[in-house]
DNA sequence: ACGTAAGCGAGACGGTACGTCGCGTCTTACC
DNA sequence: GGTAAGACGCGACGTACCGTCTCGCTTACGT
């Protein structure tokens, strides 16, 4: 790793300049921060501030690559067994609710009403691939798939992530009422049962081949 | 109603000013959007955009607000039935997705990678209603509520939304692949059965009440 | 004359910003004067400015333009006569007087100590245009040339601007001490006799042709 | 003399720098060259610079200082004569422009139409001095002063030293076309007779006093 | 010759001004 | 009354240059 850590000033900087995005984005939505308001509340010069980003995107781009840095490190190991209990969640579907737990604050602000719709795609896209990788597995080892797919798999994949996105919101809107193993299990039982059935709901089903 | 329907020079303008919107938007997306730019791609002068919107985000809610009046219009009639086929979409949700079709390219616009977040939280707001009224009259009719939920009912009630929003985007992107029928009816199997049965995989399941 | 007058509020505008310029230049020198304490001084906002000038220097040359048309339209008028009074002025070297009282706030400030080297030239060149036309027309006419010369004809040429320009100097920065019917009658004695004579200075002299 | 010579390398940096201020002046004008252009040109680092002048113009005056220490000990040592000879030079006028060639690149680019305002009075103050002078001189001698003067005397002083400049200006754009003795004979001629007489125009004049 | 104080390179930083873009308001004139 | 044309105030942008500071390396000078 040739890359040396930068001096402590730098490092200080940054993190000044990172925090004062997020608080600020808070406060009053990411579109509404302008260059300015980071620099004074970060207590920096307007120009060191472009010393060391393009813009404020810039800033928010590279301040979530270590967060998802952080994340795919945490979820990458990968799955021990394929198999789904539907009372203790998945080793790294517990992980990714930590992880968004530990930088909470952040993926609050950008999921939030104000918030930046690329970070959103950033992890619907995480997700994705996560299950993607997962669906592939299955199919090598031929468990689980029995039966021919009732709609187009993309489709299935991208619901995943949607209601992964949907649990995360709920959890940080909410302020954390669960512990990250509860709102992983909800998550599971969604993604398996479907929300219906996670309801409660009992239905006289017609046709659907028989499930 | 003493509302009398504007001058038809009024009517052209602010068809020009919307039409110019939706277009520069998927140009180059909703933020990059000037008012310049707008009443430049509508051929009028920059003041009389200011004569009848305070500003670009007023004009995108006056217009958003004509859609969703016909999104409620057609989706208000309640449910005949509160049974669920697999094999036949709800008449309702066909309606929600021929709406849609009918305004692709606003949704289209609005729900992409340079869409506006809060065009999303207006629709899963909409949705969400829509299910938790359905919720309750399923509760009354103490039809289908036969066991307890397994996870919090708003969260459920959320994902719902989610999985709606995620068919639409994937409609929407892949420039209607299939009918509005076709795609209310994989929306409704995802609802019911959940992404990885309607994807096919059978797995065994421990725990969760014997689903 | 196609060129329309400006509004009258772009008129006001630029004078404002013009006697700006003077004043900070007259007050703290050309170079130190900056587009900011323009605009402040002439209670015009910063972008105004830039709406009316490209920079400084343009604001400084486009007003010096309007001040040399003046000034060229004064001197204009052909010499009636070659004669040349040591008693009294010839008519546009008072005329010219005359403008530089009439500007002299500009000329005082550009000519100063803390001047801008380009007025200086611009007025230079115009006044070695004048007396080279004079030369001209004095060559053509045979009249006066009598002897060879005995420095090379541009640098007396250029030696008379140089002397105008001193006594515009001195003239200015002394507060226009006398008529400026006399400070043209100075500069002619001065062109004509030399320095010395005009001193009062006789010397023997020795070569040089029998002058 | 307490003052020891300073150390090697600081003589070659200050060097350096007076290089790059000069050749960059004489690229793109003084007020055109930065710090940071002066210490690339001399590859120099830019806190060096700070280490040494103030800033741009501190360094020109401290350049400048030795120039005027060389120029005031050429022309210091006091006329002999008084007498002034229209076939050849005073010694210390030809003194003045071998000064003058020696350090022709600065006065060049000091003078030219890029240069300093500065400069120019700087000399301008010094010939003034060295003719005032003069003037005393002849009056105390009572020689040569036989006339009451026809112009303000320190009029006819700066006239003076308008002249001069005037022929260093054209000596040094034409790149020195003739020797230091033949530009300082122009001088005299054209002081002592004036630019008319010089130029070899012979006129009727009137009044005056009979010259 | 050699140890040390100086000169120097590298680069982060605060600060002022620049010239530009976009916003929203206003006025004047046309139809 | 709706519109065009355009001046204007205002706030933010991203850049250039200024002058200061700190941290280490190296180099020429004095003993």
């Amino acid at each position: 790793m040739p890359k040396t850590k930068p001096e402590l000033r730098v490092r200080r900087t940054r993190k000044y300049l990172w925090d004062a995005l997020i608080r600020l984005t808070t406060e009053k939505g990411y579109h509404a921060v302008t260059v300015k308001d980071i620099t004074e509340q970060a207590m920096v010069n307007r120009v060191t501030f472009y010393r060391h980003y393009e813009d404020k995107h810039d800033l928010l781009m590279r301040g979530m690559d270590e967060i998802f840095d952080d994340l795919v490190a945490r979820t990458k190991p990968p799955l021990s067994s394929l198999g789904v209990s539907l009372d203790r969640a998945a080793p790294n579907a517990r992980a990714f609710f930590e992880h968004v737990r530990e930088y909470g604050e952040f993926y609050r602000v950008m999921l939030g009403k104000n918030g930046v719709s690329g970070v959103e795609n950033r992890i619907r896209k995480h997700i994705d691939e996560l299950f993607q990788e997962r669906l592939e597995l299955a199919r090598q080892q031929e468990t689980g798939i029995v039966k021919e797919a009732m709609v187009p798999p993309d489709l299935a994949i991208s619901s995943i992530s949607a209601i992964v996105l949907s649990m995360m919101r709920w959890w940080l809107e909410n302020n954390f009422p669960v512990e990250a193993e509860e709102i992983a299990l909800y998550t599971t039982r969604l993604i398996v049962l479907g929300p219906y059935r996670a309801l409660g709901v009992e239905m006289e089903t017609t046709g659907g081949g028989g499930v």
